[in-house]
DNA sequence: AAAATATTTAACCAAAAAGTTAAATGACTA
DNA sequence: TAGTCATTTAACTTTTTGGTTAAATATTTT
C-alpha cells in the first residue's frame, strides 16, 4: 500500500474507468466487466489490483461479488500533489 | 499530453523525487542524475518523459542543461481527483 | 447431486517500460 | 582545433504490465 501502489493503481485507462462506475453506484464484477472490451479475467486483475491498493472494496453476495469505491485513499495522492504545487496544506 | 500522461510519468518512483528535488530549486541533468544509483542515460530518459508530460521545462545554459518543475499540469489531476472524491470543485 | 452461473486463478504471450553500455551531439577550454 | 565535459540517443536486455484461454472455486438452481 501507500502513494506508490496508489498512484500505480490510477496509471491505468480502465481503472480509473473502474473507479468512474463505482463512484456513480456499487456494481458486481460481472456489471464492470460488461462495459468493456476485453475479457473476464483481465478485468478481474484490474479489480484486484484496485482492491490491494484498497481503491475498493468487495462484498461477495451469493453469487455476486460487488464492489465499491474507496476514496479515501485518495487523500494521501491529494497531498502529496498539493506539497509539490507548494500549497500550505492546513 | 493529458491526464493519462501526467499520471503515468507520476507512477514512477524516481520520477517523483526528481520533481520533489525540483521543487526545491532548479537542477543540472548531472545534478539530478548524482543522487540516484542508477545511470545517467536512464534519468536522462526519466527527464524526457516528465519533460513529455509537461511536469518540467528545460533550458540550456552552455554546457548544462537545467530543469525546473511546471506544477501548473498538477491541477489537471487534483480536478480529476477531487471529482472522484464527489467533492464540489468551484 | 448435477448443471449452470459468476468470478478468480493459472499458465502463458506480446508489448511496454526501465535499465545498461557505447556512440553521438553540443558547448566550453587549453 | 583538438580535447574534454555534459547530456542525449541508439541498440540491446531484462522486468513489468496487460491481455488471452482454460481450469478452478464458490454459489445457486433444477
Amino acid at each position: 500500500m501507500g502513494l506508490q501502489s496508489t498512484i500505480k493503481a490510477l496509471s491505468d485507462p480502465i481503472r480509473r474507468e473502474i473507479l468512474e462506475m463505482l463512484k456513480v453506484t456499487r456494481l458486481s464484477a460481472g456489471e464492470i466487466s460488461n462495459r468493456f472490451s476485453v475479457s473476464g479475467a483481465a478485468i478481474s486483475k484490474h479489480l484486484s489490483i484496485l482492491k490491494d491498493a484498497d481503491l475498493i472494496r468487495d462484498t461477495r453476495e451469493g453469487k455476486y461479488i460487488y464492489y465499491e469505491l474507496n476514496a479515501s485513499v485518495l487523500e494521501e495522492v491529494m497531498l502529496w500533489l498539493s506539497g509539490l504545487k507548494g500549497e500550505k496544506n492546513d
